[in-house]
DNA sequence: ATTTAGAGAACGAACGTTCGTTTTATATGC
DNA sequence: GCATATAAAACGAACGTTCGTTCTCTAAAT
């Protein structure tokens, strides 16, 4: 990779960059999408692209590790300020409208390729686990507060929690049911009866 | 494709043709797996394969026409002799099976791919639609016997149960979460809760 | 002798990547 | 202010490889 001399247009162009490939990787997946497409798509030339990037595989994994960054602050608030359920409904808002948006077949292809290719996992897993950590500290903080059962096991509840949140969201993708509101409702159904106290 | 004199042969080859496919889609997905690949792993020559399959994409459709005919017979009896959470955790345990030997990046990849495109996703919807029913029907039997919820809208609960299931799954298979008796468990508590009447 | 099955080399298209060239922007000298 | 020099940025044709598919040839069976 040729020197950059211009850090901020480097970004930039990243940016520009990984855009493209994951309107093309949404359209066609990792291994269809071509080179030439992302190219066309960020409105640059081959040369161009190759300057920001060593390699497709180089830009999969920016995209990746850009998924890191979108933080689990905003579910920490809320957390505090709402109930858990309240605080959960908002990330599932969140998470469903990505479905909806086209993130679908993405999320399940990265599913598949972390599955099948550990490198592919391995840092993925990091961010889930720093997620299930902070769903775990919500939902004790909850038993304590008598919202939620108190026999339930906090991180395995907070587990089956982003399991029913993920298995919703792909299958109302593979079935073209693209209406937020529907899935959200679904997902608190489901919480809710399953996270009530029992006396 | 050639005229082919003997169809037992040509069953039989077709068999281990799809059978060599899948483990070769298992271990490196739908686009990664090379033709000559999947004839190695079949033993046979490329030009043979081609008296039997007219393309990759062949080789593809017919692997999910026949997971068409997986039926869903064994869960419709089981559903009638013991109570209904019995029933589906028969039918979880041998889905979890299948992802503990490496279907779950098949599953997801066919996700992905049926989100992206409809004219895969459109036949796998009919036989998901089919299996839904069966559940649906199941849980009906079960609300009349007061051993589900009866304020719970049977279809829903069907698909929420399927979500659930699938997103446990994927979940575990993520992770490399291989035991079938955790994942059942997990299946156990959730729809237990969910599915348990109130007062 | 004819037909079916199989092998495997060969083909052609498509793809990721490279590289020599051109354009654009910036700095320097007058 | 203009001309010149320099370096960064972008271009896009070309390359080498890979892959799905085809084709020709051989072996076996009837």
């Amino acid at each position: 990779m040729a020197r950059l001399a211009d850090p901020e247009l480097a970004e930039r162009r990243r940016r520009q960059i990984m855009d493209a490939a994951i309107a093309c990787f949404r359209r066609r997946g990792f291994h269809q999408a071509t080179m030439a497409e992302i190219c066309a798509e960020a409105g640059i030339s081959a040369g161009a692209l190759y300057r920001y990037f060593s390699s497709k595989a180089d830009i999969i994994g920016a995209i990746a590790e850009d998924k890191r960054s979108e933080s689990d602050i905003a579910f920490m608030r809320a957390a505090e300020q709402h109930g858990f359920i309240e605080a959960a409904s908002l990330m599932a808002r969140g998470f469903f409208e990505k479905f909806a948006q086209g993130d679908g077949s993405l999320i399940a292809e990265i599913l598949a390729e972390g599955i099948r290719d550990d490198a592919v996992a391995a840092p993925l897993r990091t961010i889930d686990t720093q997620s299930v950590k902070i769903f775990t500290r919500a939902i004790q903080a909850a038993q304590a507060r008598g919202e939620i059962d108190a026999t339930l096991d906090p991180e395995k509840t907070a587990d089956i929690l982003f399991a029913a949140l993920e298995g919703i969201g792909l299958r109302r993708a593979f079935r073209r049911e693209t209406d937020v509101e529907a899935a959200l409702s679904q997902f608190r159904a489901l919480a809710q009866r399953y996270l009530e106290p029992r006396r």
